[in-house]
DNA sequence: TGCTGATATCACCGTCGCCTGATGTGATCA
DNA sequence: TGATCACATCAGGCGACGGTGATATCAGCA
């Protein structure tokens, strides 16, 4: 799921989305990029469950799921720990 | 950064550096991959400053730095706070 | 100092993913 | 109900990135 973060346009997404729900013309307008491509990024977002989408009439809202990224934090966070805890256990060569 | 993580192999290395301090034959033995592949990879690793290397002899162990996934760990879950306090503030289309 | 083993670098190739233009679908409005 | 708008989907081209074999570098050791 982080790895839907790699892709810079997709990061400029969500960043945008943290910032409060838009739909898909705000986001079109904001990155610059066309529409099907932000479309293609938005279905991608959604299928790992990082955005939802909310239909209002002709427009589409997406909205930023928390919990999604809260778990990628905890997921960095639980490594970080684990390697300060294990930053002595070094490995030997054979 | 968290660029870096999306490629699997080198999330299996960042994985396995977690676990404590460990030189490229490790990793070689561990991952399956080729000695080439991963010595890019962890080349990539270090110039993000994710992992640090600490030549031993012939060997070079390799150190993950926690601080820098705490970084981005952080950055996460900035955009969760964030994207939560602004739950509401829906953008109007045109 | 010649040899071996561990690691780094290089060049090349194949492939995957991103971008785009064209088109389809559904909803709103005259 | 036909037109228009927002959005989704499709098919194709293209570039970037990962994997691999060959080779270079460097440290330890006989």
């Amino acid at each position: 799921m982080i790895r839907l973060l790699a892709d810079p346009l997709r990061a400029q997404i969500v960043a945008l989305l943290a910032e409060g729900p838009a739909c898909t013309c705000h986001l079109v307008e904001d990155t610059g990029a066309k529409q099907p491509n932000i479309s293609n990024h938005l279905r991608l977002l959604r299928d790992a469950g990082l955005v939802v989408s909310e239909p209002h009439g002709r427009f589409t809202y997406y909205r930023l799921v928390p919990e999604a990224l809260e778990a990628a934090a905890g997921h960095l966070a639980d490594m970080a720990r684990l390697a300060r805890a294990r930053s002595e256990a070094r490995r030997e060569c054979p």
